[in-house]
RNA sequence: CGGGGUGUGGCGCAGUCCGGUAGCGCGCCUGCUUUGGGAGCAGGAGGUCCCGGGUUCGAAUCCCGGCGCCCCGACCA
């Protein structure tokens, strides 16, 4: 009966672990349209908690936010070339309406470059108007053959913002911002460290100049793009007219950058951290980071326990913790802990008879160690000081995780080892061309994630490309990836 | 779209070969006893057996035709 209650090991199937481990803390359900998701309350907690954080990022970075319309006119889309080309095979398209066939097709938005920047387009004239910085957060759609629960569905939440500049060095300074953006929000708040680079041309947005990329590690050692951001160039405003007067009275084309990350970001925090008992929620972004569970037998017992667990919960909450009492009755104690352990709460608090005779009360951490006696005198500042300390633990240890499923230097024949024994991300020389780029994928599967920025580059670079042995333009960071 | 598998109470399955009118586990409801790591007992609710046709006295089961879903390959945050 245990083992039909456990999550199946990690180890054993990592694709099953994570299909279980979601509908066991009920983050997720699959929903009557194919590749599309229900996201349950506790997925979405998750979710909002990471708007919450992200949001508040990008209002500190003078972004605001609006909103642009679900529906794009299909022309628009075709306007850019690479873009359209890039996007076509995955998008849904609208032929009809109010009982009629549509003049002219609208395209359910796979991103929203084409309709904002159209917008841009009548609202900036001079370099007075610039940069805009608008942000907003939406639903896309993207028609995917295989979906996989918040990693890849037809329909997902995100966010995306929108940039308009007067010169391509402010691009690229926005661009690179948001980017560092996203991995202070991703090492900071989901404590899941990441390697920040630039993309390849192969890897690059429909439509984009430059890539820029979030790869953080999963615990199977496949990679995962977690976020991206875009130095546009001036391929929309060209395509889109969004022209400005400059200070000296010419006239020329805005310079965008867009960058987005996504509902992924949940599938990325499971596998980051989860483990065979369920999610592991960093504090800052759990929902609940406190769960208190009551234990007593009489209901003598029962009155005095719920008391005390009551004046608890109420202590914590003034002290700033996001607390639960889970005073369900007709569930054993036993129940509680497994439950709330899949849902990835960092910290529980058991109190029983025992520790409201002596007012403590009992902590385990979800990222284990001994459970540990503690004074309910106090118990806020402790609490708040677990809670930082495990924080930072976590992103440790997954710090150390990477580094140690990281091989540099690599040649082709460790390369290729490496990839058979079990992955992660290789280091290796790289001759820049899409030749040898192709040839490895199609061989071995494994991409270039990114050709890594400089704090990430190897002490020594090589110099010679790994697979054809040509001069090395740059080091790149290899992996399979999802 | 190719290759493989599978459709039976909410979930997981047995029953199909060899036709006889549907069962098990989990979950759910009620009651009592329980509660410091997944409770026990008793009673109970719940099923067009994917759909359509055919064979037969009789079909979850046999035959024909559809459809859905899952896994593996070509696309992708």
């Amino acid at each position: 009966m245990a083992e039909a209650k456990a999550l199946t090991p990690r180890a054993t199937d990592f694709s099953a672990w994570y299909n279980e481990l979601i509908a066991r803390a009920q983050l997720a359900d699959y929903s009557p349209v194919r590749g599309c998701m229900v996201i349950r309350p506790n997925g979405y907690a998750i979710w909002e908690q990471m708007q919450r954080a992200l949001d508040q990022m990008f209002k500190d970075t003078g972004h605001q936010n609006a909103y642009f319309p679900l529906f794009i006119p299909q022309s628009f889309l075709s306007r850019e070339a690479e873009h359209i080309e890039g996007f076509a095979p995955e998008l849904a398209v609208v032929t009809h309406g109010g009982g009629k066939e549509l003049e002219e097709p609208l395209v359910i938005r796979p991103t929203s470059e084409t309709i904002i920047y159209s917008m841009y387009a009548k609202w900036i004239q001079s370099y007075r108007d610039l940069p805009v910085l608008i942000n907003q957060w939406a639903n896309v759609v993207r028609w995917e053959m295989r979906t996989r629960l918040f990693l890849r569905t037809t329909e997902f939440l995100w966010q995306e913002g929108h940039t308009a500049h007067a010169t391509e060095s402010e691009a690229e300074e926005e661009t690179l911002r948001m980017l560092g953006v996203y991995r202070t929000f991703m090492e900071e708040w989901m404590a899941m460290p990441v390697v920040t680079g630039r993309k390849t041309d192969s890897e690059r947005f429909a439509g984009a100049l430059r890539t820029y990329s979030c790869e953080a590690l999963m615990q199977d050692n496949k990679a995962l793009q977690a976020g991206t951001s875009h130095n546009l160039g001036q391929n929309f405003s060209r395509a889109f007219e969004v022209t400005f007067q400059t200070a000296s009275g010419d006239l020329d084309h805005v310079w965008n950058t867009s960058w987005g990350v996504s509902t992924r970001l949940v599938g990325a925090l499971i596998m980051a951290h989860g483990d065979d008992a369920g999610l592991i929620c960093p504090p800052r972004l759990a929902q609940y980071q406190v769960v208190i569970v009551p234990i007593y037998r009489s209901d003598e017992e029962r009155a005095t326990v719920l008391d005390t667990a009551e004046r608890t919960r109420k202590e914590l909450a003034a002290a700033g913790i996001r607390v639960h009492l889970d005073a369900r009755d007709g569930m054993k104690p036993g129940a509680k802990y497994y439950e709330w352990e899949g849902r990835g709460v960092p910290m529980r608090l058991e109190i029983g008879p025992r520790d409201v005779a002596s007012g403590t009360a009992v902590l385990a951490r979800r990222t284990g160690g001994k459970k540990e006696s503690l004074a309910l005198a106090g118990l806020g500042p402790a609490l708040v000081a677990a809670m930082e300390a495990m924080q930072r633990e976590m992103l440790e240890g997954a710090r150390a995780r990477r580094e140690a499923n990281s091989l540099r230097g690599a040649t082709k024949d460790q390369f290729l080892a490496r990839l058979e024994s079990g992955g992660g991300f290789i280091y290796a020389g790289f001759c820049g061309r899409g030749e040898c780029e192709a040839e490895i994928k199609e061989q071995t599967k494994a991409t270039i994630r990114v050709l890594p920025d400089a704090e990430f580059r190897s002490p020594q670079v090589p110099d010679t490309c790994m697979w054809c042995g040509g001069p090395s333009v740059t080091e790149a960071v290899w992996a399979r990836a999802y």
